[in-house]
DNA sequence: CAGTATCCGGTGCGATACTG
DNA sequence: CAGTATCGCACCGGATACTG
């Protein structure tokens, strides 16, 4: 039991929560499966699919909004044969969702299986071991010594 | 135009992908928003719905399965009556969802406002800035720089 | 292969009213 | 204040069929 009044109301309000402004982009479970999928490098619509098991129509909306909130493109590449093919890449601003993404999976890995990964993330360059978590310079810090206060400029 | 072939199948399938269950667990937007008031510290459910703006009905049966999913708990506390109220408050296991949260509030505000932020995070040992994202000992990783490989004894 | 078109059934959202 | 109950309607998912 507690003792101490709780917090009453959110320090930022919906229509200034970068976090609150992020689920109108992402809303839904599909669009962050489709994001995974890209994430992973599938490309083709028929492909991705086949992995997630979507409806076509259901994907074909979801990637049509998906590009016209900039979170991924249409890309023309070359397949074995003649013929001139196209998936779809994530736009910077999909990518910058990418620690999104590997923070998710990581606590996935974590709490709703055995704890263990299927996938060793690394850094491309020296194989070191990869982490999603918050920064400081040094390493990770430990949520609970996260500490937050409105922005000094901004209108919350 | 890119010329090499795409990759035609996730590494990972989505029974064994932490993402994947992950949005099984926090599927939609509502769930989210909550785990956002949670994490500022409100815990009533009247100030939940004002916040946010989501129906009782609905409010109600959100908090019910996370605290199924065990994200959330009920917590009992005095307020400044003699009467005793209860909240909802983070489990470690949703307290884990943080980076997660802050991930999406930095993103959030980097491409859907006008890039500043309207929360400053930070250490609150140190009062040193805070961010989300990929990490190595030392620093951020960038995106790009992440590579990816099925781990060595899991199956995917 | 990469979609669009159509349709139908269920979910679940949101409004309102009611209860301890 | 903290919910539960009820309800109509919209939207969404999924299946199927069709097109370039």
């Amino acid at each position: 039991m507690s003792d101490t009044d709780p917090i009453r109301t959110s320090p930022v309000s919906m229509e200034n929560c970068g976090a609150a402004l992020a689920m109108t982009v992402v809303p839904d479970r599909w669009t962050w499966l489709i994001l995974r999928e890209l994430f992973y490098g599938v490309a083709r619509f028929a492909d991705i699919q086949d992995d997630i098991g979507i409806p076509k129509s259901v994907l074909s909306g979801r990637l049509a909004t998906m590009v016209d909130t900039g979170l991924i493109q249409k890309e023309a590449y070359r397949d074995g044969t003649a013929r001139t093919r196209h998936g779809y890449v994530l736009t910077q601003k999909g990518r910058d969702l990418v620690p999104v993404i590997v923070a998710l999976m990581q606590w996935g890995d974590k709490h709703l299986k055995d704890g263990t990964a299927t996938l060793d993330l690394t850094d491309r360059r020296t194989g070191t071991p990869v982490k999603a978590g918050l920064v400081l310079e040094g390493g990770i810090l430990p949520a609970r010594r996260l500490a937050f206060a409105p922005a000094a400029h901004g209108d919350n």
